[in-house]
DNA sequence: CCATGGCGTTCTCTCAGGCGAAACGATGCT
DNA sequence: AGCATCGTTTCGCCTGAGAGAACGCCATGG
């Protein structure tokens, strides 16, 4: 039977991915140690993700992101949402909650947060735009994995709308409400979360909370073709 | 003697890179034509890349750019520059010379517009931010080509500070200046250019924005780690 | 001075796995 | 019904990707 995927292209991607905010640079070795490659392998795959520009190699032979990543992104982010709808979305939860709102796509087995708002009584707690976080079990994560076609084996955290209200997840102090967002065709964009400090989130907040983020979820998805 | 690149990995990317402003979302057919792959190549290698998440597929079965790409471009972009350093000097020039100035770099056989203050006299002419271009025998694309390591045949237009200054390239109406950028330690980062309508660049002008776009890039170029 | 170790690069052999033709099934248009 | 277009699946052939070691090149230091 001819193979499902493509185990090269797998491996170079798995080099591009190795990269991250705190790491925007590596060299050979440490690509390799990240990745569990051989070096000739990084050697011949970087070699190909260079010549589209996907990777670049400095003078002292350290790899980095190239710039046709940056080309594609803006073609990403054009198509998907200039910003323009979701952020006053986001803002407008902001304000209705006085907790934090973000927006939640899923790339692979991640989950990218697009767009966020912080709360402004809150201070930052570690999730910034772009940053890339492991789908886990957390409220943005099971809404971005269900709806993204992953048959869960529990659906109790869910109500009937898809949200899911969830304590403690990533971080123990932490409470969010996610919900799905479906462009007006039906088709899911993304996850639409509101967190703050879980001492805050009590049993009628949640609920005025859960209302508001469904509530919200519902126009932007009407405003995204 | 071991291959030098990787067939599959270069055919991914050229998947990706068939992907466009202007055609931000393709289906299959249109993918096939666009590369000149199989189909059945294609669903192999898209599968492959939509596993990390660098390709999503809605349900239509139209093929559009992931959020993958979108956090790689932002380690690109907090990496290279965020456009703190690049932006004020782009300003400065064109405040100096009236004219529009960019910052290009390259990625692969192409150059990628990373930053552009556009004239205030000059409508746009076609060129924006995050635009990708062939590399071709412009000013900034022979900046970018030589100073990327390229061997070319002619260096003529190039002054003795690797400088091009050049009438009538891309667009028959439009000449332009470009310089190379070198960081403090020498590493060259891209190509600083000044263009507009070639009506406007007489030889005294021409010679006092060559000598402004070089100050410029010499800062620049003191600012870039 | 020459070990030693870490680094990037190159080579070669082998076999997994990528390739593409072709067939298939679904849908839509006339 | 008939034809065209599209997406998907299958499968055998053979290329080309991968592992691993060897090589050369600095450093560092004993």
């Amino acid at each position: 039977m001819g193979a499902e995927r493509t185990e090269s292209v797998e491996r170079a991607l798995s080099i591009l991915t190795a990269f991250s905010i705190r790491r925007p640079r590596m060299t050979l070795a440490e690509l390799a140690a990240e990745t569990g490659l051989h070096k000739s392998t990084i050697l011949r795959l970087t070699r190909s993700l260079a010549v589209y520009g996907f990777i670049d190699r400095d003078t002292e032979g350290r790899f980095s992101v190239g710039a046709s990543i940056w080309h594609l992104g803006l073609i990403f982010r054009q198509d998907f949402d200039t910003g323009e709808t979701i952020r006053p979305v986001l803002r407008e939860l902001v304000q209705l909650t006085g907790e934090t709102a973000s927006f939640f796509v899923r790339a692979g087995s991640d989950r990218v947060c697009l767009y966020r708002e912080n709360s402004p009584i809150l201070e930052k707690y570690g999730v910034e735009e772009g940053m890339r976080l492991r789908l886990g079990t957390g409220a943005s994560g099971l809404v971005l994995r269900r709806y993204s076609g992953e048959v869960l084996p529990d659906l109790t955290p869910f109500n009937a709308n898809g949200t899911v209200s969830l304590d403690a997840t990533r971080n123990p102090n932490i409470a969010s409400i996610s919900t799905p967002v479906f462009s007006s065709t039906g088709a899911f964009r993304g996850a639409l979360t509101v967190s703050g400090l879980n001492s805050r989130f009590t049993a009628s907040v949640r609920d005025r909370f859960l209302a508001d983020v469904e509530a919200s979820a519902r126009k932007l998805g009407q405003q995204m073709g």
